[in-house]
RNA sequence: GGCCUCAUGGUCAAGCGGUUAAGACGCUGCCCUCUCAAGGCAGAAUCCGGAGUUCGAGUCUCCGUGGGGCUACCA
């Protein structure tokens, strides 16, 4: 069998979505799998719609993702150029040669004639009008520089057919093809062209993209099969939905893999969920990484209904990656969203990370969790009260001078020690354990509920923060 | 409007003629517990509708309904 070759064929308008990124993911993945190339082309044909700066951005994501292109503008390949722009000429030539197979013509209709053409309603239709030209008269135009158009040639009568390996067979006649423009008036060709003239000279094996193209797939085999040229094998994607009637995009300013790394995600949760959207491995496995994904990745497990986007999901994943990493592989990917609370460079951050692994999913939940470390202040006292604790005022008066006493002879102030002092008082007071743990916990935390308790808290305090907290709240209590 | 296409809990999904219709997120309850989490256990919740085919249909066929796409000198 012929190497796989997969290409992603973005164009640069603007952010690189969701959508695109799983679309460049399953061709990134069908081809590793396989053993294939997977290229990265620039499809930026519409001059118009061109935003300053996608294609950085395409190239960042794609790298920051992990989804590694074997060939693409900014790393060469034996079948560049890979922006489409820069073989504007090729098109050009080939659209000559799709002519003389009989595939294509020059069309020289004015705007203002095909104007007249639209239906009641609206629908426009191309009449064939110019097919009928002589010879002469198309080089007479020609030559005197009238504003030309090329148009595929489609079949008047008959039905094009092809095999999806999603979506199974599919058929449509070609009397509901209409004679598209395959290059424009100035010279550009149209995606409808370029894609066909591109996956063809690129070696492209198996074409990956979305549903949007299910339908228009029979006019591009009438070029393949009018160049004599082997028709690559189809494989269309489910549409990513934003809720069950809008798909996601980012003219909705949907959220794109760039905005939801800056939200905290664990890029890796992002990548493994976005693989689930519209794909199953078919058993109960979820949290993949990419290699794992590479590994079980296969098209019988694609779905073809569209699939909405789950944030909340996301977040579990994102979650379960946290909940996996090491203190310091913690406090390195937090790093940016740890420099944003108020603990920064105050407190040992490994601790820290041990608090917080459990308890968030994103890491710009941080801040939040952590900033009552440096918030200490008045509180209501009322917090010492806790029925099910059985704990009120009275049994704080009580446990506070004590434990700022057994705490204060500490000379290594650490969970265990703090641990056996806390357990000294319970027995000595005949308390239960949770009325000396909560009340130590408000007194130095001033909060209802914190993470991680008080031996925690206090060891990440130090002793001296500690029993100033202590003191504070036993003044707080005696006012 | 025409054409293509899709349809299992709120969401992602398994299922590929015979199952008590997996699993996950979320939700609810319980256990554990110094709080919050984590963890463990349990629970509620699904085959869009109607005709067929068949001994038997979530699975096959048709119709309807609903969603998406295409119908651009956009991709």
């Amino acid at each position: 069998m012929e190497k796989v070759r997969t290409r992603f064929a973005p164009s640069p308008t603007g952010y690189l979505h969701i959508g695109g990124l799983r679309t460049a993911l399953y061709g990134f993945l069908f081809a590793k799998k396989h053993g294939g190339d997977f290229i990265l082309r620039i499809e930026d044909t519409d001059t118009a719609r061109y935003v300053e700066g996608s294609v950085d951005i395409i190239y960042d994501t794609l790298k920051d993702s992990g989804i590694i292109y074997d060939e693409g503008p900014d790393i060469g390949g034996n079948f560049g150029p890979y922006i489409q722009s820069e073989r504007k000429n090729i098109y050009l030539e080939y659209a000559k040669k799709l002519i003389e197979l009989g595939g294509a013509y020059y069309c020289f209709c004015a705007p203002e004639r095909i104007e007249t053409l639209k239906d009641k309603e609206g629908n426009l239709r191309y009449d064939k009008h110019c097919l009928k030209l002589s010879k002469e008269e198309i080089e007479e135009n020609l030559k005197k520089g009238v504003p030309y158009v090329i148009r595929q040639n489609v079949p008047e009568k008959g039905t094009g057919s092809y095999h999806d390996l999603v979506y199974g067979d599919i058929s449509v006649d070609y009397k509901d093809i209409e004679d598209g423009i395959l290059i424009k008036s100035d010279g550009m060709p149209t995606y409808n062209f370029a894609n066909v003239i591109d996956d063809h000279l690129m070696g492209i094996t198996h074409v990956i993209r979305g549903t949007e193209y299910l339908s228009s797939t029979p006019k591009y085999n009438l070029m393949y099969d009018a160049f004599g040229w082997e028709r690559p094998t189809y494989i269309h994607l489910p549409p990513i939905m934003k809720d069950a009637s809008h798909k996601l995009s980012k003219r909705n300013g949907d959220a794109s893999y760039e905005d939801f790394v800056n939200k905290g995600y664990v890029k890796e949760s992002i990548i493994n969920y976005i693989a689930l959207l519209g794909w199953s491995p078919k058993t109960t496995q979820e949290k993949m990484s990419l290699s794992e994904l590479i590994e079980k990745f296969s098209l019988e497990g694609i779905n073809k209904s569209p699939a909405i986007f789950d944030e909340t999901k996301m977040k579990w994943l994102s979650g379960e990656y946290i909940k996996e990493m090491s203190d310091s592989e913690f406090v390195e990917k937090a790093d940016r969203f740890l420099k944003e609370s108020k603990v920064y460079g105050k407190y040992d951050l490994n601790k820290i990370a041990a608090l917080l692994k459990t308890r968030i999913e994103i890491f710009s939940e941080i801040p939040d969790k952590i900033n009552f470390l440096e918030e200490f202040g008045e509180f209501d006292i009322a917090l010492f009260t806790h029925k099910k604790m059985k704990t009120d005022t009275d049994i704080a008066k009580a446990v506070l001078p004590r434990a700022r006493e057994k705490f204060a002879k500490l000379d290594s102030f650490n969970f265990d020690t703090i641990h056996s002092a806390v357990m000294e008082l319970v027995q000595e007071m005949e308390l239960k354990n949770g009325q000396v743990f909560w009340t130590i916990r408000v007194a130095i935390s001033g909060k209802e509920s914190t993470p991680g308790g008080v031996m925690e808290i206090a060891e990440l305090l130090g002793k001296e923060e500690t029993l100033r907290r202590i003191d504070f709240s036993i003044n707080l209590l005696n006012k």
